[in-house]
DNA sequence: GTGAAAGCGCTAACAT
DNA sequence: ATGTTAGCGCTTTCAC
């Protein structure tokens, strides 16, 4: 339980009679050593437990092998897959993770705020929704960055999207399967948020391509919540617009919302209403009827995110990359064709 | 957009006309540096944009300001609460998380593995049961240690513990008001996580002082998951012992199989079985009949960890801290004594 | 293949 | 109140 001062790379040079130049390149450069002083420099370092020490190390390579991740206020699954992911990328690499939530309550400060490390080599930035304040900061941090979610390819920066639309579309035409054009809704999140829009703007298209023009109801904004989920369907029942109907939600939770107000309109599910949530967390196959959802591979983004972080970290003049992670339809019993 | 080496602390001297001793001054002691000169110091920052590096910072002062967070492999909202309530008081406390996920996975190998960062001040570490090599790992790594969940005060460490007995007992008696000592149930996770014996022999001993020597069957452990609470009472409602009964689950997602199990099972919740959950995860709002269940706040135990760990950080030799985190009973819909 | 020596950018005595 | 100076522990030329 003594705790002196850790061992310099000094004393394992002492202890293996070499130089210090010696035992940096048996630890950085080993084929430049030769077989005997790298077994006694070897010998030398387990016999003192001697760990270089990473301030030293960052001053001289201007390397920490810490990548930065900074999530806007979101909840739940969302947020921990995320990170899971990568965090077991990073892990894979040879990376650690800071982590910075909550970057979207950032004040203008700029100071020591949630971006401004100054030890990370990277950091993977998650932006749900147009925030030029956040995106400047960012820019001015001068380190590697890949953005997540926002599509900001015509600013030349690594960024790896969810393809919405693919899976939008997918959903879409389920349940065009067994329901005409004019029963679809969409019932989204904020209208300002990245994979609203682009999941709404894929469900009017995919209308369009059945031959239909979406009324402006067919469409609706509220916040990823059950609570405007039901309020939406409270509404749509009360105006009878329910029945029959196919609901793609933003989200699970809103399809949930959507799910639970339907009921409690004295409608079934899937029978007379059928429903589609987005992301396929947990929630979807806990509830019953279990929901059809889209399913969006959190935990891959995060990898995704690491991976392509970790590639410009190395390569600074790489060609930006644009990650495009794929989602697919998950059809459970909410939205099965009843006879 | 020009990547220059960035500026340090020896052009803000001359550029202010100083020292360099001076300008590291009025960064870290400005009460020593008088007025005039620190405005023109803070000027030439300024001018610069000038932010220390962080590496050479770490050399001489051996501190990052960087705190780790281990957390096992658990999933969802635990997770994601547990963080944000750290991350929110760490940089409430002027720190930044390194954050390591599914550190049970950890293989001996001790090498550049999960915990041997390095570069941290101190470490969050939660144990959800017994893992003496994790332990043992994390205590060689000699940084400041607090301890979640498992309670180590014989080891002479910082930790940070959820007070499961009161929450028991809460929830216990709130069962016992409306029902037999003998119809009730507490259905667990795994027989060797922490949280889960503490809670079961809590309940055990609430029966013990409503004059009833618990039964065998009385407490029953699988895991932490829905299908493990279905399955369970699937099996209690053909045996006929859960009409009547009253069941305190593991947790939330055990509680919501249980009672997904009592109503295919041709059983009301809570007339005919009333059920409490633990965690009040936002699981327990989103079903229906609501959960009543015993909260247990984890983003408090996030930032009470931390403030542990920074207080140990600057005051190593103070005494070792247990704080316990209280829980109390959330009644909802589920448990509500009908008439 | 190995060593000597020069810093990396900062803080903390020690002077003044 | 401010400047001088000696490192912190490491990597990396440049010699040999």
């Amino acid at each position: 339980m003594t705790s002196q001062r850790p061992f310099s790379i000094q004393d394992v040079a002492e202890k293996a009679e070499v130089s210090t130049a010696t035992v940096s390149r048996v630890l950085n450069r080993p084929e430049l050593v030769s077989p005997a002083t790298a077994d006694r420099v070897h010998k030398a370092i387990k016999a003192l437990g001697y760990k270089p020490n990473r301030f030293a190390q960052g001053l001289m390579t201007r390397r920490s092998k810490v990548l930065g991740i900074a999530l806007p206020d979101i909840h739940g699954e969302f947020y921990s897959e995320l990170l899971r992911g990568a965090d077991a990328e990073a892990k894979q690499l040879g990376y650690h993770l800071l982590v910075s939530s909550e970057v979207h309550a950032v004040n203008g400060d700029a100071g020591r705020g949630s971006l401004a490390f100054g030890l990370i080599d990277g950091l993977a930035l998650m932006i749900s929704e147009p925030n030029e304040s956040l995106w400047t900061e960012a820019q001015q941090f001068n380190t590697p960055i890949v953005v997540l979610d926002a599509d900001l390819r015509d600013r030349g920066v690594d960024s790896v999207i969810v393809d919405n639309e693919a899976g939008t579309r997918e959903a879409t035409h389920h349940l065009l399967a067994s329901l005409r054009p004019n029963m679809l809704y969409f019932v989204g999140g904020g209208k300002d948020n990245f994979d609203t829009r682009q999941r709404a703007k894929a469900f009017v298209q995919t209308l369009k391509e059945a031959e239909w023009a979406a009324r402006p109801d067919q469409t609706a904004f509220g916040e990823y919540s059950l609570d405007w989920g039901y309020r939406w369907a409270k509404e749509a029942a009360a105006k009878g617009l329910l029945k029959g109907a196919g609901v793609l939600a933003g989200n699970d939770e809103i399809a949930y919302g959507v799910l639970e107000g339907a009921r409690d309109a004295g409608l079934r599910v899937p029978e007379d209403t059928k429903i589609v949530g987005f992301d396929d967390t947990r929630l979807a196959r806990l509830i019953r009827p279990r929901l059809s959802t889209v399913r969006v591979p959190l935990a891959d983004i995060g990898a995704a995110a690491i991976r392509v972080l970790v590639r410009r970290v190395n390569d600074p003049d790489a060609e930006p990359a644009v990650v495009r992670v794929p989602t697919t339809l998950v059809v459970r019993d909410s939205s099965t064709a009843a006879a």
